[in-house]
DNA sequence: AACTGGCACTTGAAAGCCGAGAGTGCCAAT
DNA sequence: ATTGGCACTCTCGGCTTTCAAGTGCCAGTT
């Protein structure tokens, strides 16, 4: 038996009621795709489709709606890589090629998923703890005051003023310097944090306060969680777009986007880079986002993935293009972060 | 004739319209509210409010509802400013001093903000331009490379790489880090820029290509609009509070939020310290936001204005208390930053 | 065995209708 | 100037009716 022809059908379901936002009947299926049966064939295999789950009616006697495990059906065996056109290409690249720094790319990022998608995008500011380190600088500044900046392989500027007991010497600041760059340079930020806690022993009792003070704030700034947490968030105007038709309610989504916690859980572990996550539904974990999906993936500069970034949409979007959109972004990303 | 009771009465109705977000009948008025006369009484002075613009009726016959000139009226003439509870200044004051940059001052306020009015709020950056230069680092990295860092008045630490033709001499860089510190240390950012621009003419012609790349960069730096046009925002999830009922559609809301352009605007020029904008309906200038009302005013470090924070809020909403509570945080921020 | 046309049945959404309740405006009386 | 009374106007909620879409099933065909 024509067992082909349901998945045809599941796929035709899901391709129309995305595009209308309406539940599909038999009739309306057949003319607009050249399924060479008739109606009530598709009946029959509708019938079916339903038994296994993989598409349900909102109320008997309308037509039918892909559920979570029709759409999950459809994403991994239905939907065909849809290429974007090369004037959305363009647009990313003349986008992001403009950016001027690590900021400013992550803000420009979401700009644009969020108009290439018409979703929400999320995107993460690149990792720290998964990037290395590029340079370090000790700057003293007035009496007691120092200046500590890292630089990581992200090209990404974490700076801190800390106050010390006393003024330190330019020999011991110099020093202390090359130490640490050469302790450090190169290394992932929690391998560089280990070192630099290492390293404290080997100077002169007398410059121990000192020493202390700058290496552990070093030490704090390469693991600094918060920094790892930050996100940006764009194209929430969209929501009303599908949150006003039913389906989802706006003030759970709008809630759980100021909660950064919740954006970080949601854009979860991309497995890995180039493979997309696509969570539909309740997939997501979060329950004020059922009837919402999730696609994400890891940016990276090199093989090193560096951080996630995503969308949020309707359980009912346009899954090829989004996914597309988004595993493009990110490409451009990385290049544009590894560039800089 | 009592010219003061018709005043009382539109107090009475804001308060009562703003508190239940229902039309407010004569009845109700004078059950709630102990004017001393009887319904028709009200019904008359009504009449006249309505005459003259203060007040209209959605439909005849339901109760009234204060028109944008009416508002105006009572918050230029009946609004008697609120206090904040102790519990509510303590909750500001915790929640800002628990933050260790700029940013994250800014950050917190916003989510202070937001949560005491329950509105959107929107919180500037400090501006670059109203600061002054403390302090500023010229750091050689490797090779042609070179770390510009600006530290301002306000805390804010910018810093630029930039790539040069060839690697300056340890003494140009200490002497180019000497002169540019004298010439602007204490100025403000757009006054510093111009010495900077004086000065190049004072170095050795052979040194100029690399002086006039470091010294560009740094006025760039220092007159950076993209960097006053920072922006935070937060409480957006009660945006569906207010915009739930009617009157004012979600969406150009949230437009008009992601346009930082339209924002900057929105916050406008507040006239001076310690003196709240409150721009009521259409005031706002702004089409999507008719229904809604902006509070505004500037913070600053000192005497100086920094920036600019506020909500934007239903047309309806608590005034004493928002303005209150705007204003309270302004004052916060600004201590916040001073000892930074 | 697979497909098809026909037909009765279900059901939600839209339209129309009605009564209740709230609030007004006006008027005559105080 | 204020007040009680009263007729009038609307909206809102609940109710019924109608309509159309879509299904499920059955008997007939290839």
């Amino acid at each position: 038996m024509a067992d082909d022809r349901k998945l045809e059908v599941l796929r035709a379901i899901v391709e129309d009621y995305v595009a209308t936002q309406e539940p599909v009947g038999s009739r309306a299926l057949v003319e607009r795709h050249n399924l060479g049966v008739s109606p009530a064939t598709i009946r029959n295999d509708m019938a079916v489709l339903e038994e296994e789950g993989f598409i349900a009616q909102p109320h008997t006697s309308a037509g039918r709606i892909p559920t979570d495990k029709g759409y999950r059906l459809f994403v991994d065996k239905l939907a065909t890589v849809k290429n974007l056109t090369s004037a959305e290409r363009r647009a990313i690249e003349t986008f992001l090629t403009g950016a001027v720094d690590v900021d400013d790319v992550v803000q420009r990022s979401v700009k644009v998923l969020a108009q290439l998608t018409n979703q929400i995008a999320i995107v993460q500011y690149p990792s720290l703890t998964r990037s290395t380190v590029r340079h370090i600088e000790i700057v003293p500044l007035e009496s007691t005051r120092v200046l500590l900046v890292v630089i990581t392989s992200s090209g990404r500027v974490e700076q801190r003023i800390i106050e010390l007991d006393s003024t330190p010497s330019e020999i011991l600041v110099a020093d202390l310097r090359s130490r640490i760059t050469s302790s450090t340079i190169g290394e992932r930020l929690p391998e560089a944090s280990l070192r630099l806690a290492d390293m404290i022993g080997t100077f002169a009792v007398e410059d121990r306060p000192i020493v202390t003070s700058i290496v552990t704030t070093l030490s704090q700034t390469f693991s600094n969680e918060r920094s790892d947490e930050r996100i940006a968030v764009g194209g929430t105007a969209n929501l009303v777009r599908f949150g006003s038709d039913f389906d989802i309610s706006i003030k759970p989504v709008l809630e759980a986007i100021e909660e950064q916690v919740v954006l970080l859980k949601l854009l979860g572990e991309a497995t890995g880079p180039n493979s997309l996550l696509v969570r539909i539904g309740n997939e997501t974990g979060y329950e004020g986002l059922s009837g919402a999906s999730v696609v994400s993936t890891t940016y990276g500069a090199d093989e090193q993935a560096l951080a996630t970034l995503g969308t949020v949409g309707p359980m009912r979007m346009d899954y090829p293009g989004t996914m597309a959109a988004v595993s493009a972004v990110a490409r451009y990303v990385g290049h544009t972060l590894a560039e800089s």
